[in-house]
DNA sequence: TATGAATGAGTCTTCATTCAT
DNA sequence: AATGAATGAAGACTCATTCAT
């Protein structure tokens, strides 16, 4: 039996923590969150929490990377395997608010991009996190020129930023009250923008 | 002589303390901003802010509600001026982050927007003064309904509601990285939309 | 019209003022009885309170004096009028808690009280002020003793202080709770008190 | 090596801590008895007093009832030991001011009444402490008519009552004044009254 | 005299972080 | 690795007192 643990149960015990912290952050929010009431969460002492994290700021960090990479890697999934024109549609369904696991992600992103602000370190750290998102619908959007399914006149970073931007919209007034977006609003919402831009001449 | 204070002087002077508690927010963050630090932006002792507000939280909601108003009253009065297709863009104009003092507004909305997460009687309030945002886009639309403008089978609410998404994303992108978002691209998203919306026919 | 006011508009303001203070007090309780609660109840600005006294201890002060000096006026009016046996027990009826009156003034001798421990100077006050009552009844005492109604091997002094021990004892008691204390209890116990001390041989 | 620690420890904390904060109400009166002057005493940080205690009220109110309930036991044990009529007197010394020790719950006590005025909720709580006394008496008291030594016709809650209260009233006097009544005299005083009870028909 | 806005030291309380066990 | 007691700086808020009007 070798003494020293495998890093992925470190890792393992990072994410534990993290959902611990969104699950205390979604309930009570974020100004409420403290380092104890996440260690209760948890069922463990606060020193655990310090001792996979250096400090509180670190432990929200990751625990916002952790919901964001999660939404991406299967939107990257959704960009993989969808073909023609629905495959803008079905990378946004990975984050939309659709359901009440990703309202609850819609919300956290929402509470941690409000802490970010008048933080410069931070807010980079944020933007460079959502580029992640825009060039990847950047890229898609560069596919379906070179079939023409979009047209070659549009700019596909702008044309990513625009779709990120809706998305965030939605995602925004679904956290604040998530009746005021049903399901099918949001993705007739989606999927009419999608058209006409698939339309678009210019 | 007039042995009490004009009620205005109060009111002027809780407007101050909301320009001044923006001002720390936008610089120092949400969380940093304490009421001293407040007091001294101000050039005053705390004392007077509690002298103004019976509590920071009700601090905070009055600034953000004044932020928020001043806006919609200009949308209102933008509302009211414009005539034909020309009236939602130019209703937009008053709420989208098109130069550093709307940006600024953008960032402040973004902060509180994150405090009210996991508070469901500021996501309550929230979420009301949204709606007056709403509905006075859905009233316009009705109104270019009217005309012909826009169709007919619309739901002004939702159309709305469409329209704020996007303005709302737009204004949590430059919130974060204004340099993401030029002036002229904001324009051009905002109108080629509002462009759709007319065309469409469902 | 002389420019001055009247000696007797000043002090009678600051009984006006005790007043309101003791209300308070019994309201809320020493702790709570801010300068403002009792400007408040006194529908005056705070400034008044501070122009007819120096400090809030002073305050606090006079309105406890004020308090106890009424009730000992009325007590030495009782030794004054009464005659025979039934003196003693005329003159503790002004003391003790009997109506809702005398039940506000043991509440506010109590909270006072408790104020003065730890306090070398207002425990002072408060003992010559007790010594006032318990030299009144010593004063009775002797003359019950030159009639024979009293021992004469009984120390005035001495039995003065018991009678006010059991005063005060009722009084606490009564404060805490008015209904253990029904009037006929309180009577009946003093009455009976001060037979057995006036049958007493030693 | 237990993980925990045990649940003596943390009590006996909390003693230590009651223990403090009278010290430092006798020393410098209620008002001033602020946490960091506690915590000065105790020789530690304000932050190990809120570990033991949710709220310097539950301090307060904790140490109040150690002090009262330290005096309650000796007094039931008084009960359980003594015979016959001195029965009564053994229980009294325990509870009367007749050493530093005594003197200083006395004025405790004094100190934390005088907070209870104005404030239902500890009044309640008080008096149903000093019921505890008031029962105790009342019990053993009937224990006396069984053997006849005081009469039947007396109400055993209501002489208990009164044996309090002249308890209650010379520890308040006792209190401001500890010279007024020196042990002799407490003696004698509560000596006489019990044998007046005993002697008592009716 | 009277006002009540302003002051600012003081209050209790919270909390991330450290550290002996 | 884990505990949770201890720290102490920082937090919001209170309040007696002052002072310009």
């Amino acid at each position: 039996m070798p003494r020293g643990r495998r890093k992925g149960d470190h890792d393992s015990k990072r994410e534990e923590i993290a959902d611990a912290t969104c699950k205390v952050i979604l309930r009570s929010g974020i100004e409420k969150s403290g380092i104890a009431e996440i260690a209760r969460e948890m069922g463990c002492s606060t020193g655990v929490l310090m001792h996979y994290f250096k400090t509180k700021a670190e432990m929200l960090l990751y625990s916002k990377n952790l919901m964001f990479d999660r939404a991406h890697e299967r939107m990257k999934q959704a960009a993989a395997n969808g073909h023609g024109p629905e495959r803008l549609l079905a990378m946004t369904r990975e984050l939309l608010p659709l359901d009440a696991a990703s309202i609850a992600r819609c919300r956290l992103l929402t509470a941690f991009m409000g802490l970010a602000i008048g933080n410069p370190a931070l807010m980079k750290l944020q933007d460079k996190r959502d580029l992640l998102h825009i060039k990847q619908f950047a890229a898609v959007i560069t596919d379906l020129q070179a079939t023409g399914t979009v047209s070659a006149k549009l700019d596909p970073m702008l044309e990513g930023r625009r779709i990120c931007a809706l998305i965030d919209g939605i995602a925004s007034q679904a956290a604040t009250n998530p009746r005021s977006w049903s399901p099918a609003d949001v993705e007739a919402t989606m999927s009419r923008y999608l058209q006409s831009l698939m339309t678009s001449a210019a």
